[in-house]
DNA sequence: CGGGATCCAGAACGATACTG
DNA sequence: CAGTATCGTTCTGGATCCCG
């Protein structure tokens, strides 16, 4: 893609709500969320098997950024009437629709992390310097 | 993509610090760093010409989000000592490099956003009967 | 089991004023 | 012009308790 095409996606002096990059945004940028589409990517899960998968997330963000994903259409919830009850969630087919892109952009995350990292690492030391105050 | 690489690319139960995933999330879910990297990608800009392409960011952010992308490699900041001074900022090659990835989700998401936004009227709707008290 | 309701700490962000 | 400093607000998410 070249730049020109780049700046269209992002529709400069749109307001938040209807920009369309700015929405999708606002939702994979959370703490969540993108654990969650990676967590139902392989099949539907239970409440507490994506518990057991993302362990450090509290059941009210669970819950949270379950409905959320299924607010946009990305995810189905389904309710199974056994005692206790059982609630299943899952992609959409929307929802997998999304893996692909995505990927595309976790790969990048994940090829020039080391990169990135260094970067930081010589970023903040030289700022050390830059404090110095003799 | 398959289902495995996505789970992979996720890093389950790693903490966020050396997740590549959240890092890099971190960075483009906040506010303003993808409207940057935007309004950079056809070439350098000033600072003021920055603020010029995104209205609607407060100096204190545009100087914050250009130090977090120059911090993580993926700007440089050259200064120019005319009176007054001058600063541009432009792309590093890392910098350029993210512009595929992130222009393919961006895309996914001007493609789709009529169908979430459909699917997010559909169900707030719902939710208003089922908030329904007689 | 799968939530909802409430409270609270910290981070993100905006507004304003000041500076070399 | 290109920032920095400070303050105040808003927003996010964790902790806890309660419910069918």
């Amino acid at each position: 893609m070249d730049a020109g095409q780049f700046r269209a996606l992002i529709q400069p002096g749109a307001d938040a709500e209807s920009c369309p990059a700015r929405n999708v945004l606002d939702r994979i940028g959370d703490k969540w969320t993108v654990l969650l589409l990676a967590a139902m990517a392989e099949g539907p899960r239970r409440f507490s098997e994506l518990h057991r998968m993302v362990p450090d997330i509290s059941k009210r963000m669970l819950t949270q950024t379950l409905r959320g994903l299924e607010r946009d259409g990305l995810a189905t919830r389904r309710v199974y009437s056994t005692k206790p009850p059982s609630v299943a969630y899952a992609l959409s087919p929307l929802g997998e629709t999304v893996l692909g892109p995505l990927g595309g952009l976790l790969g990048w995350a994940a090829e020039n992390f080391i990169a990135i990292r260094a970067a930081r690492e010589k970023f903040d030391a030289e700022d050390e310097w830059s404090g110095y105050a003799g």
